[in-house]
DNA sequence: CGCCGAGTTGAACTGAATCAAGAAACGTGG
DNA sequence: CCACGTTTCTTGATTCAGTTCAACTCGGCG
């Protein structure tokens, strides 16, 4: 049951038993979190992971001149965090916060340190998600060098339809690294092409 | 001694005892990889992970034209891997080639596993080298979404000023998501605007 | 000496940003 | 249920950063 909506998070095939995401689920308070609401700030100290039971979170930083940039969303049943700033104790860079009225399991660093220890396999899971992290970022990390931005458009329709209906265009383009009017010109290009193909 | 040596890798405090670094550099094997030479190509499956001790190794994608993207650059001290191949056992997106005669130790996942159970702390210290990763992943991912080429070069510098003098500057453009023509513009530019201030 | 790869420079081009103005879509209160 | 303001999306004109392609320079090396 639990580990079914454990397997969505990241595209799947993260091992993790019942017992696990019983445990995990069932050992961390619920937060209700209104749209908008900040979760965690730039310059704080984040202290939890939190895991989405339902609605959309996103993780997003500032630039000079005050533009958003987002470097996650997180729909339901993902893993959102700053681990940089949980685990090596430095102010975040990023922001996190509510797209939609949201629940979310908070989840201490300690919580995962215990049943790291207690149950077997668990610390193996949070390897895996970790390295699952790592390797979606560099996924993104290498589209951003390689592709312009209507490939990464067509990558993302392709990687989160869902995120795709539910967010502004505004953050998409966030998203992608682009302004609100070159999506809005790139999705008319592909638009036109497909019509005429 | 050696413990020093850790603290160098990716600009420095992850906490890591003689004892762990004693026990993961001796029980591994050294590797001799002569300029130019692959460590792990694009579809095969990553087996290891690599402590480089001397040397320079690099990670790179090619894309559809056949050109080549730097994902990361592993002097002295730094670890290389591909870990979505290691641990997820998918066929690899990257390659992983010496830019130096180098020598590498070659760090099996089950050693990682052992070390792990054996010593009191290593678990964690495996942990730290992932959330140090992660973060610098993300500041990579947010630059490049946030800032123009020279910024981003102004930044590889600060980050990595041994680097930049051993590497071709094809390569840095490479690492930067620029072409080497536009690196060159840059280089000239930021020479002119510091000679007439 | 002549070659070769790395770096530079130039000119034309292109993808995307910017600035500004409208047009839809949406929620809220009357 | 309509009227309102607000936010989102689109469109146009212009500018700019970075690409492309081609020619040229330079330093190393056989």
């Amino acid at each position: 049951m639990k580990s079914l909506e454990f397997n969505n998070f990241l595209t799947g095939n993260i091992s993790v038993t019942d017992e696990m995401a019983n445990a995990l689920l069932s050992q961390c308070n619920k937060l209700n979190v209104a749209k908008g609401t900040w979760l965690l700030r730039q310059g704080e100290l984040s202290k939890n992971a939190y895991y989405v039971e339902t609605g959309l979170l996103r993780q997003y930083s500032t630039d000079d001149k005050g533009k958003e940039h987002i470097l996650q969303f997180a729909p339901q049943n993902w893993f959102i965090s700053n681990r940089e700033s949980e685990y090596l104790n430095k102010p975040s860079s990023y922001y996190i916060d509510a797209i939609e009225d949201s629940t979310v399991c908070v989840i201490k660093k300690d919580l995962i340190d215990n049943l790291s220890a207690k149950i077997t396999g668990f610390a193996d899971f949070n390897l895996q998600l970790l390295h699952k992290h790592i390797a979606s970022l560099q996924k993104r990390i290498t589209q951003l060098q390689s592709y312009p931005a209507h490939q990464r458009y067509l990558d993302f329709i392709q990687t989160y339809p869902d995120v795709l209906l539910r967010v502004p265009q505004t953050m998409v383009a966030s998203y992608l690294g682009i302004t609100p009017e070159s999506l809005s010109r790139i999705r008319k290009e592909l638009a036109n092409s497909h019509r005429t193909s």
